[in-house]
DNA sequence: CAGCGGCGAGAACGATCGTTCTCACCCGCT
DNA sequence: AGCGGGTGAGAACGATCGTTCTCGCCGCTG
């Protein structure tokens, strides 16, 4: 029962069922049955169900963001290959069992009106993934419009493979992000 | 006291407050006091709260596909600046007060875990706007992966401009658009 | 050994929400 | 005039949820 192992084991529960039927559908008593913990132990590692969302978005951010980093540093491959690298991780997401598009966007959607704290989670999270990209476009020779709009195009293939079930939005928006970097390296 | 004056007065009332705050958030009580109507009669009209979200749904996908019709068909210019309006006309919805990114997508969000009728609701939504976008791309001379890739764009956009509360990623969108149309329209 | 502080399990509380019911009232008909 | 059916306003009901409290138990300290 060390306090760590309990808060890790609650994040997960909470990360599962929160990104798997959204934040106002489960309640704590979902979280902490599927925890193991006792929902005293609950609430003294995380006082309201408000901080246990926060932990969990949090955590979710930095997973995703080094997950994404991790994938495209493994491919050591030319700057453009690095860019299109991002859409590849993206397909693999896609096609995970339980995938259901963004966690962030879903999460604005339902609370970024009445919570500041998830609408500012959400736009952390955004803004941190258009400095990636941007990075990776300019290491690629392009201008930094290019890189809002390559991530503009990750964007729109997230919410559309979630809608849709199926990951070819991957694909689309790959190949189109091709065309952006071609169209604007090829004057080097 | 009409009736059909009643439903409509209703699902205004139910549009401003489901848009604005999430469909959660606001329980039926909100929607009588918001429209003036009394509980009998809105239960009349709608058995239940998921007859009225499946109402509001569907009433603001017409809406929202006409007005984009409307303002493409207005420009009446030639088939790539017709592709191109979708774009100006998705920054004139940015820019309205109290914009909040699409509805269907913060739906989806919510309940589509949990709503096969709001799950069903977004996705059909957003293949109508993906054949419209795809029918406007053929008509400029682009195969119908562009039409996707263009659709990708605008749908990144618009949850991009619902976090940061910028109308700025109109433009870029606009801007690739503009590249991949020229890009593979060239060959003509 | 006696007492005490913390823990697990779950009941309890107060608020909210979707939905239905009550009750007084008014309208049109005979 | 009298009556029945529908209406408006809001109370009431049952369920759920976030949060806290109770109670019995265990291990530690003097």
């Amino acid at each position: 029962m060390d306090s760590e192992g309990a808060r890790t084991r609650i994040l997960d529960a909470a990360e599962d069922l929160f990104y798997g039927r959204g934040i106002q559908t489960v309640g704590m008593d979902a979280v902490r049955s599927a925890s193991g913990v006792t929902l005293r132990r609950l609430y003294q590692l995380f006082p309201s169900k408000g901080d246990l969302v926060e932990a969990y978005l949090l955590r979710r951010d930095a997973r995703w963001r080094a997950g994404l980093a991790a994938y495209v540093d493994a491919t050591g491959a030319a700057p453009r290959e690095r860019v299109l690298a991002v859409f590849d991780w993206l397909r693999g997401w896609f096609e995970e069992p339980g995938f259901r598009g963004c966690a962030f966007i879903n999460g604005f959607g339902e609370l970024g009106a009445t919570s500041p704290e998830v609408a500012a989670a959400a736009r952390r999270h955004k803004e941190e993934f258009f400095r990636y990209v941007t990075g990776l476009t300019t290491a690629a020779g392009a201008p930094a419009a290019t890189g809002r709009q390559v991530a503009l195009l990750a964007e729109g293939a997230i919410t559309t493979a979630a809608l849709t079930g199926s990951s070819a939005p991957a694909g689309e928006a790959r190949a189109a992000a091709a065309l952006l970097l071609d169209a604007v390296t090829a004057r080097r």
